[in-house]
Parts: C-alpha cells; structure tokens; sequence
DNA sequence: ACAAAAGTGTTGTTTCTACACCCATGC
DNA sequence: GCATGGGTGTAGAAACAACACTTTTGT
C-alpha cells in the first residue's frame, strides 16, 4: 500500500472525562493506571487509538473496557496537542466527556475494575495534563447544560424534580427557586410524573418522573433555559470551544 | 528516547473550512492539491500535523501558507476519524473552522496562492469527505453564531449594519425585520457608529459601524439573541457536535 | 419628481422573575 | 402535633415580535 512519504505519524489517545451525579454531588471516573509514568497519580479512562476504530469507537470501548458499561452519552471536547503533554513520546489526545448514571453503575465499576469514583469537590493529583482536560470538561458541561437538557444522561430513570434541580444548582453553584424551576422544565414536555413517589429524603415523599424520550430527542437541539440568565456566574466564560 | 510500544501511529492533518461573505453571499476557500488523490476535484485548505507544533499552531501555519493571513479567527470543529476516510494511508483529520473577511484579502489570495473563493451555493465537488467537513461545520457555524456574535468576524473594520443583516440572513435562509434587529444589536453596545456612510449601495448612504472591542470580546461569551426564535429552521439541529 | 434603500417608535404578547403559603407524612 | 421537605399561583417587569411611514439623495 501506497504510504505519504516523509511526514511523522503520532500517537493519538483517547481520553474521556466521566461525570457522575451522586445524588448531591459530582462526581468523576479516575483510573489508577500500571502505566510508566506517575504511578502513584490517577488518570482519566484512556486508551490508544486503535487501527480499525473510529475515535467514537474508541471512546466507547475505553469507557467499556474500563467500566462495563455499553451505550453511554459521550460527546468530543477537543484536541490536546501539547507536543510535550507527554514525556514518554508524543501523544495527541482527543479528549471525550462522557455523563453516566453513576447510581446504576456503582457496584461493579468498584468490583470488576480499577476504576473509582471521586468528588469533583477534591480530585486527586491528576496524570499529565488530565486536570486541564477535567476543567475544559467541566466548562463544557456548563455551557451545553445552560442551553440543552443534557444533565438527564446522569439521573437514573426515575428521578425527582428536588434530584433534578440540586443538579443545576450544583453545577453552577447557585440557588434556584423551585418554582420557576418546575415550571419552565414541564412546560418543555420533556419529562412526565410518575404516580409513585420517592420516600426516602422526606415524609411527603417527592413524586417520580420520567423522560418522554421522544420529546427529549426533539427539543435537545432546541436553546431552552431552565437556569435564570443572571443567575449564570458572571465569570465563567460559557462558550464551549 | 522511551517509547510506547506496540501502537500504531497515524498521520494526523489540519483541514480547514475557511468562510468569507462577499457583501451577498457566504464563500467558501478551496484549493486544488497536486496531491494524488482526485487530483480534478478541490480540496480544503490542509497540512500534516508537524513534529512540533500544536493543532492551534498547524491550523495557523495552514491557512497562513496557503493564503498569507495571519491572525485569522479559528476554532476547532471536531476529529474525522473513519480509517478508510483516505485511500492511500489512514489520516485522522483534525477539522478546524476559520473566518475570514473576504474583501482585505482577495486579492492576494488569488495571485499569489492557488487558492480559490467558491460561493457555498455552488461548491464543486470536494476531495475524500471534505464535503461531511463542510456541512459540518456549516451546522456549527449557524449553531454559534446564533448564539454569539462570530460573524463579525467576517466583516471589513468598518460595515453598515444592512451589511450585517444581510449576513444573518444567509446564514439561516430567513428575513429579520430591520428595527428589530438593529435594536437587538445597538443595544449589546458591540458596535458603534462613525460619522461616515457607504454610499455604494444606496443613495441616501447607510452608516458605517465598526466594533467596540473591549465590549465585544466582554459579551462574546454571553447568549445573546440576534435570531429571531421562530426564525430559526425547524429541522436544522442547532447543538453543535 | 421619483425610485431605492436607510432609518426610526409604538403596542400587544410572551416570557421571565420574585415571592409565600399550604400539604402530606413520619416521627 | 410538629418538623421536614414537597408542591403550587400570581403579579409586576422585561424582552420580544409585529408592524408602516418618513428621510435622503442620485438620477
């Protein structure tokens, strides 16, 4: 097979950011790899790109590999290209952010694999530039999450209209008020009580929704607005590349 | 020099989708390779990813050699990643979306370079999958600027605010009602009026504008609101990736 | 004087935010 | 019976969309 001749071919990994929502907090996927560098720092979920793959491919089957888990949201962040990120050889990431029902999963990513789960609160030392990937992730998530109902990929199927908003609440650090809250996500139709109640954080009990996955899939691509614009921290750039 | 062993390596090259608007209608930038593949068909400005430069830098260098511009507006698109998406060896393209005010630099492109403006009503037909690119980048271009003021990045210093609307209205194939436009944008404090007119176009002359920058690059990342809701095409998904 | 494009203001509608009380239940 | 968290409605403010006429000037 006819080759380019003189140019370098590269390393490229893929490394994916896994956001977890534990009820209260978030929570992120590290790995302790055998690798040869900084053993004793965590890692995110990586892996080479392989011959026969497409970097979709490769990120789900890193995060399979690693996790047992099929059919995750996962979406591209961007290249880190840092010629010297790595000091063993060069290696181009392709950075994925990926959100999983970590409730579901909780058990047998502890028990099958190295993996484990951290608060986002205090993350460990990080392997190379994987804290820098982690706060690019994180801006992200907060961009998209301001304009599409993307947080639903970390909540269980069922859930509670108090779980959904301490989603929001956390992610941007802010108050809602619970009212304007309800009332602008079941406007959208996305999401549809269930005649059964959470019991376990207080004695009313909360009731239980579900998507309308249809209409999820239809208004994803629509801007909505469930976060008061002044509430969106006047720091945080919110433009995601 | 450690390495990893046991991965294969793969070329990586830069491709760019490089906008212009010629006052009427969005171009877009294509050269034609000596390369060996498809030889009669164009191409999108690209390069190999070099030993020692970032994706960022390989993007600038790009459209720098193939055009003379520098300082251009780049952002990255997304990685194209199917193994066969080249015939002669696998390349993972790394694809990049550039701005560029198409009248300062016409010229220069023409002579001196053998690259080309095609309108994007009438491409010709693209080399491998730069057409996928295009379309690609064409949906997150519509995504951003709907959101934020990137398409200023198209204009000359100076633009009449006719001009910009013009440019909102091709992007998304829509008529804006002009008072509630110029209200919309005057009132983000983004640009501001010389005491100079174009007279080219009419005969009572329109007002030239020209960006503030310090407020402009202020509200870059905020969401505005230039796109009238309803206007924005129905079946276009507007997330970005 | 007229054609062609630029510029400007108002009104009704919708969407948003702010805000406070009752409800259901387990203890 | 009371403490805890869950659920709901209203009113004022802000943003938005719809809409038509006057201005300028080159010919």
């Amino acid at each position: 097979m006819l080759k380019y001749s003189n140019q370098t071919r590269v390393l490229v990994s893929v490394d994916c950011v896994v956001f977890g929502f534990d009820g209260e907090d978030y929570r992120l996927l590290l790995v302790q790899k055998g690798g040869a560098v900084e053993k004793e720092k965590w890692s995110l979920m990586g892996g080479f790109l392989q011959p026969d793959e497409s970097l979709e491919q490769a990120a789900s089957r890193v995060v399979f590999e690693l996790t047992g888990i099929k059919d995750v949201y996962l979406e591209q962040l961007c290249g880190f290209s840092n010629p010297n990120r790595d000091p063993i050889e060069r290696v181009l990431s392709i950075t994925h952010v990926a959100l999983i029902d970590i409730k579901k999963y909780e058990d047998q990513i502890n028990e099958e694999y190295m993996a484990k789960w951290f608060p986002m609160k205090n993350l460990p030392a990080l392997v190379l530039d994987h804290r820098e990937m982690v706060n690019m992730a994180l801006k992200k998530l907060r961009y998209n999450a301001a304009l599409h109902p993307v947080l639903f990929e970390l909540l269980p199927e069922k859930f509670t209209l108090p779980q959904l908003q301490i989603l929001y609440e956390g992610l941007y650090n802010i108050n809602i008020d619970k009212r304007n809250f309800s009332r602008k996500v079941l406007s959208t139709g996305i999401i549809k009580r269930l005649n059964e109640k959470d019991k376990s954080k207080s004695k009313k009990g909360a009731f239980y929704y579900k998507l309308v996955k249809r209409n999820y899939k239809e208004k994803f691509n629509r801007v909505l607005n469930f976060i008061p614009k002044n509430e969106i921290p006047k720091n945080i750039p919110i433009i995601s590349n």
